[in-house]
DNA sequence: TTCTAATTTGCAACCCTTGTTATTTGCCAT
DNA sequence: ATGGCAAATAACAAGGGTTGCAAATTAGAA
């Protein structure tokens, strides 16, 4: 994700608006490693903005997620996580904290966690729906 | 998963009563590849069983779960799936259908397929809770 | 068969997320 | 600087998925 300056430039020139409360989300996001809920993000907006609605803040992931500029990442059945960092990464999440913790080596020993499982999930369009897709892939 | 035959002897061992509600359960997702979710279930064994509740479906899944017969598969942000093969496999999503496939080779290309990114989940406990676990990991 | 603990149901409640709409506000053009 | 308009906010309700609860039923051991 870019900076709240760099954001700033590329929200008006989608033609969206930079507003406090959307500043106060990429301030919010902005460097953060701790892939929070969109309740964590907040309440951390609102310590410094409290009147903010909860109903704003996904508004503001959301487009941050649709411009690129952070994933949502869904692990397990709880809310979903928002990271700043969409370089191609994995995670290990804890299964009694919850904890995610962002991954750069692909497969092995993680030193100090105890790993039950990996799973890997491939994300895109089955053999039957890239077969009806207008633009042809491989 | 075993054979119903088998979860029978399995759930009654445990203390689990055998009730046709389960039995119906067991049938309806044993050698089930779709990775169907609890709303799915319910309605195929109100086929047969009009009268179960959406309730004990959650019920006899979670059971199953617990038991390590089925694995529930949580990805993205909708209803869990459930999977009756619990050997080490992984899963393709479409983005498209939302339909899930086995992936047995574990990186590489998927013939037919539109790979739009794979990610790797790791799960466990992480360092913090590994240290402070009564049982010692490694 | 009898007894008891487990299960089923139907319902309400929960959590997470999104829809709706009246009001406010950013920001472009004047 | 001001006006006007499209976009955003806040508050609220509602939606989907899942679980909690309690009364009635039932499996299965004795
Ligand atoms: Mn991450
Ligand atoms: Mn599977
Ligand atoms: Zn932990
Ligand atoms: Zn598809």
């Amino acid at each position: 994700m870019r900076s709240p300056g760099e954001l700033t430039t590329l929200f008006r020139d989608r033609g969206l608006k930079v507003t406090p409360q959307r500043q106060a989300v990429f301030e919010a996001l902005y460097g953060d490693e701790s892939h929070p809920t969109a309740d964590v993000v907040h309440d951390r907006v609102r310590e410094h903005m409290p009147t903010v609605s909860l109903r704003t803040v996904y508004q503001a992931l959301n487009d941050l997620v649709e411009l690129g500029e952070v994933q949502a990442v869904s692990v397990g059945t709880g809310a979903a996580r928002f990271d700043p960092n969409v370089s191609g990464h994995h995670h290990f999440v804890c299964r009694d904290c919850e904890r995610i913790d962002d991954v750069v080596a692909s497969p092995p020993r993680l030193k100090g966690y105890t790993v039950d499982a990996a799973e890997i999930v491939f994300r895109g369009l089955c053999a039957s729906c890239t077969a009806k897709q207008p633009t042809t892939s491989i």
